[in-house]
DNA sequence: GCATGTGAATAGATTCACAGCG
DNA sequence: CGCTGTGAATCTATTCACATGC
């Protein structure tokens, strides 16, 4: 009996996506197995930071062979929770969350975009990707009937709070901010974030810095 | 005459941008201050992680009061290199290339879209934005003309690398990624990435172990 | 023999706690 | 007195190096 209970460290949590993608771009034949050096060369890391992450899944390799590929994937899947659908609430319609909508690696991988909500008059049932834009006050409903999970914040900065806030409060337990913001969520959601600006200003450090210290670059992989 | 040449962590220099948010943000009146803690506070962060991040530009700081918010605003500006322009081109015109160079914080805050990169021949010759779509081979010449120093990436994985070659012999030193795959760069030059499906899968395992671990979450602010 | 899995060593980041100074 | 600036303590993550077991 493997034992499971072990605690994912946070580091390792946003590296298995990492892994995830390698795996199935791999894919291969049944039984082709991949080492924790190949598999770190791919993913632009440590060997030894690939084996340590893969073994608080469990002890999922094969000792002077590798890891079987689709064996593994599946295993990643599985901790990532990518054997079930979450439900994808999408607020603020603007060009960027019509570019999200679109996005055909949201659906395709698991997460549906279900609603899109905005409140601006003109935007509201209008038709992106099939769906017709809903008022904020639609939240609670639609959460509940679609079983979202996953909040995505589109919104101008002044209105991200409140909309999370909305958003928690209809039952989602997860948002993704796209908006430049510092967002405030109760214990227990979960709170990613993704800033454009924030971004380009740390490359614009490193360019900055780029004469006076040769060698001061960020990470070289992603 | 103040000590320069310390070396910020990296860690650091990814919060120098949220500070200087923060403090725009505050403005207010000449010779209004911000304590650590307030700063702190909007941030999301530890008040003494403020200081010691703030401590790494110089001592900006007065014992008893505060940091002056104007004073502060203008040394991590200076320090985050955004007191130049640095023209950016967006290779790629999909959805996303689109909404990214629609997305006026770009070049209202110093990252001037000067470009635009794509090699649909049904794209070549249309306008966005004031911008004439343009093909890859045009690249080492509006990157020397027009002193383009970033590079944002927003084409389907499988062109990403060979793009990211491409800008990298331009002569461009810093990528902005956004496709889903890992891309390499010489050294020297500065790379990070923006993946959405990624942040997507973080927040899945998260809803995946929130049963059975009640407080697995991930950080509660952005 | 060979690549995994993992203790031990190292490096890096965060937090504490308080001396120092306006 | 109050808040900064920073050594020291702690925690987290990375890397090394090798025993382990297929």
């Amino acid at each position: 009996m493997p034992d499971r209970p072990r605690r994912i460290p946070e580091a390792t949590v946003t590296r298995l996506p990492i892994y995830l993608r390698i795996l199935s771009e791999l894919g291969g034949e049944r039984g082709a197995t991949v080492s924790s050096e190949r598999l770190a060369e791919l993913a632009g890391v440590n060997a030894a930071k690939v084996r340590k992450d893969l073994s608080y899944l469990g002890s999922y390799g094969t000792r002077g062979v590798g890891y079987e590929v689709e064996y593994l994937l599946f295993q990643v899947s599985r901790e990532l929770g990518l054997t079930q659908d979450w439900p994808v609430v999408i607020v603020g319609v603007g060009n960027l969350g019509r570019a999200l909508a679109d996005y055909a690696g949201f659906t395709s991988r698991g997460f549906p975009v279900v609603a899109l909500i905005d409140d601006d008059r003109s935007k509201i049932g209008t038709e992106h990707v099939g769906l017709t834009v809903q008022p904020v006050a639609d939240l609670p409903r639609v959460v509940v009937e679609r079983a979202v999970t996953i909040g995505v914040v589109a919104t101008p900065p002044g209105a991200a709070q409140e909309v999370t806030d909305r958003l928690v409060s209809a039952g989602v337990t997860a948002i993704l901010n796209f908006a430049p913001t510092v967002l405030t969520v109760p214990e227990g959601v979960s709170l990613r974030k993704v800033d454009l600006a924030l971004e380009l200003q740390i490359l614009s450090f490193y360019q900055q810095h780029r004469e006076s210290a040769p060698s001061a670059s960020p990470a070289r992989r992603t």
